[in-house]
RNA sequence: GGGGAGAUGCCCGAGUGGUUAAAGGGGGCAGACUGUAAAUCUGUUGCCGUAUGGCUACGUUGGUUCGAAUCCAACUCUCCCCA
């Protein structure tokens, strides 16, 4: 592959490169020297669960890996205990050795399903962070200036709506600094929301006599709700492990908008398809609905396989669009103790069931009408309900169990 | 160090003595409809075994009052201006 073939690959589905001749020189000189180029990814230790959107930037960086480059993952065990000060931080705790090897591992076990591992480090950063005496991280602090860490997004809006900023938020930008200096990177890959720490990345290597690194933005993949981005905390993600059921079932209720992004950030369906799906949409000619399966089946396919994609989309099919009952459901397991008389009042069933958090929840749902039993509705929330073995129970669209009793 | 403003339910945000479990919006959940767990519309959204009922809740702790999210005091935390 051509230096040209590989940048246009590398550039592809990104938003910004700072700077391209940057890149292109090192591409170069990598094929030059057979050295491969220091790729890094910071990742936070606290949420092992890699989502789809984090794997907008893994995608990436395993192009950097099949072009034979480097690629090093800094657990972020050490800023954590900070807190990326984006949103709505709360002070972290820090975590325990073994909670730090556990993600680590989980961590490994979810990044394999993109990246390859053989081409693959991870490294924590308190190694080194960690080591720093407090004169060492004055001295590294001496070389930003407080307007130029300000200047940052969540910052100025935070000072300009009277929110408070912590003087450790501060530093943060600082260590993912840092950890650049430490690894000599050539490239840093990021979601757009990373700008600010990359490109601070690249002045402080400066100041250390490095060279720096490339800074590489890829889009920000907007969650489930179409409005915000996909993050654990907002609850608006798939996760990369769920189950091929649950993914395809998420995947389908993102709003008909987005789906011209998850084509392009999430699937490897060529960009020129991508258009021919736009068109199609605009005209009329493809159903939102179909098109919608396509993609929900396209990023199953990647995750578990062709075969799983195509049963999910039978079951999503069956319990969505003909509102029958899927295969497999959790068992409510019933024992005797829980039978008065061989019945069990319907908002305690609910609760047992984890189908409501608490008996005015569960009332709730039986008022609204959201209760059936072997599909026969449920209205009266004081209702004592004789329990029969295999009885299903549903509790709105998704909510199922299937009576099982003990004796 | 001095002066000023503020802390309300998952989030934002009204509310300055009773009719406030607390307006409104967001989010969540449910129903209808449908083309999907899209969109739209409607309802609902502290807890308690079934309640013209009880309990908990408006930063914390006390106080005034028949009655406090609302008044008073102290404390904790935050923001702004000045130094």
């Amino acid at each position: 592959m051509t230096l040209e073939e590989q940048f246009a690959l590398l550039k592809r589905g990104t938003i910004e490169i700072v700077p391209e001749e940057g890149l292109k020189a090192k591409l170069k000189k990598s094929s030059e020297t057979g050295k491969p180029l220091k790729v890094k990814l910071g990742l936070d230790p606290t949420a092992p669960d890699i989502h789809l959107g984090n794997a907008v930037v893994l995608r990436k960086m395993r192009q950097f890996q099949d072009l034979g480059h480097e690629v090093i993952i800094i657990i972020g065990d050490f800023t954590a205990a900070i807190g990326d000060p984006s949103g709505r931080s709360v002070t972290r705790p820090q975590l325990s050795e073994e909670e730090i090897q556990r993600n680590a591992k989980t961590y490994y076990d979810q990044y394999c399903l993109i990246l390859d591992p053989a081409k693959t480090k991870v490294v924590f950063n308190s190694e080194w962070l960690g080591k720093l005496s407090f004169e060492d991280a004055i001295k590294i602090a001496s070389k930003l200036t407080v307007a130029r860490v300000l200047e940052r997004d969540d910052f100025a809006s935070r000072l300009s709506e009277g929110k408070p900023i912590g003087l450790h938020e501060i530093l943060y930008p600082m260590c993912q600094a840092y950890d650049s200096v430490v690894l000599e990177s050539d490239v840093e890959v990021g979601g757009l929301d990373q700008k600010f720490n990359i490109l601070l990345g690249r002045d402080l290597q400066s100041q250390f006599g490095q060279e720096e690194q490339v800074g590489l933005f890829m889009p920000i993949l907007v969650g489930l709700d179409g409005v915000q981005k996909m993050s654990k905390s907002l609850g608006n993600y798939v996760g990369v492990t769920e189950s091929p059921k649950d993914m395809f079932g998420k995947l389908m209720s993102i709003p008909d908008e987005l789906m011209h992004d998850y084509f392009e950030l999430c699937t490897d369906v060529p960009l020129e398809e991508i258009k021919a799906i736009d068109e199609g949409l605009a005209s009329g000619k493809l159903h939102p609905m179909e098109v919608k399966k396509r993609l929900a089946r396209e990023i199953v396919t990647i995750y578990h396989s062709a075969e799983a994609a195509a049963e999910a989309q039978a079951e999503f099919e069956r319990v969505f669009s003909q509102r029958e009952t899927p295969e497999e459901m959790p068992d409510i397991v019933l024992s005797p103790e829980d039978l008065v008389d061989g019945t069990i009042w319907i908002v305690r069933l609910l609760v047992k069931a984890g189908m409501a958090p608490s008996n005015s929840e569960a009332r709730r749902l039986v008022q609204q009408g959201a209760v059936t039993i072997d599909g026969k509705k449920i209205t009266e929330p004081s209702a004592n309900i004789s329990p029969v073995d295999g009885q299903v129970v549903r509790a709105g669209k998704l909510r199922f169990g299937r009576i099982k009793l003990l004796r």
